[in-house]
DNA sequence: ACAAATCTTTAGCCCGGGCTAAACTAAAGC
DNA sequence: GCTTTAGTTTAGCCCGGGCTAAAGATTTGT
């Protein structure tokens, strides 16, 4: 993804080039609390379902994942996450549902809220994510 | 980028796996048009400092553009949108501004609406703009 | 007109996230 | 217990989008 500006870069903290990994181990530590929630264990079929992608690459973006401290799983075992993980998944259920629940108090249909609200979460900031907390609360 | 689902992927129209090329496409071939309006030409070393990026990277995604079709550019001569590439441009900028508008109307700083709108901007569907559309106007 | 400065391209590398094919492990059925 | 079946990993490929280093083209200035 092309950072936007050269403003960012220039920052002290200056952000890692990549956004798009972030974006996904995020989609990918989500899903597997809720399938853990869901059914006791997240089996790497359960992620390919899921996320419409062949196990093969589940298994690729779990060793990321295991490689960068968010899941651990030992081989041919179920995956789970570490306390690093849960965190950054409750975070992102966090940020989901208040997205989707502004989406769909704004009108937008369920189903159109449940897609947008999947591609908008990793964009939003705490800020917006208190707008959006500020607009539920006063409707 | 992950797939959302796996239904989405069983669609008759299966969508490309390059969701996340489109989104630079539409940030390069959007940021070519405001060059071009801005300063009569756009270079690629105009477009590398704008996204923050080398002027490597900015040929390497140019060439793509050109290959699809988006832009134009005799060897080192500035670089231009084809008919479809203005198109693109348009359609996105219209987007760009819609969500920078409505974070905005909702009480977002201009800062964090700015970078929150480009990382958005990309995300929200037709209905979802209408509805931020009927937001803008109706207050 | 030529030298210097600026801009662009090419070559070659890295990683993320897709894939298929093939090998391997574990669980289920008999 | 052994075989089948289901699930997982490894090998090896592709492309997008980053990078640096080096080579080539253009523009500018004297």
């Amino acid at each position: 993804m092309a950072r936007k500006n050269a403003a960012k870069r220039s920052q002290p903290f200056d952000r890692t080039r990549h956004d798009h990994a972030r974006e996904t181990a995020e989609d990918y530590v989500e899903a597997i609390a809720s399938l853990i929630e869901e059914r006791g264990v997240c089996r790497g079929a359960d992620l390919a379902k899921h996320f419409g992608v062949s196990h093969v690459t589940v298994t690729k973006t779990v060793l990321r994942l295991k490689r960068e401290g968010l899941a651990e799983a030992a081989p041919y075992r179920p995956i789970d996450l570490t306390a690093k993980g849960r965190r950054m998944a409750r975070a992102a259920k966090r940020r989901h549902e208040i997205v989707y629940a502004f989406l769909q108090a704004l009108g937008v249909s369920d189903a159109v809220a449940k897609i947008d609200s999947e591609g908008i979460e990793h964009h939003v900031s705490e800020e917006t994510l208190k707008a959006f907390q500020r607009y539920l609360e006063g409707k």
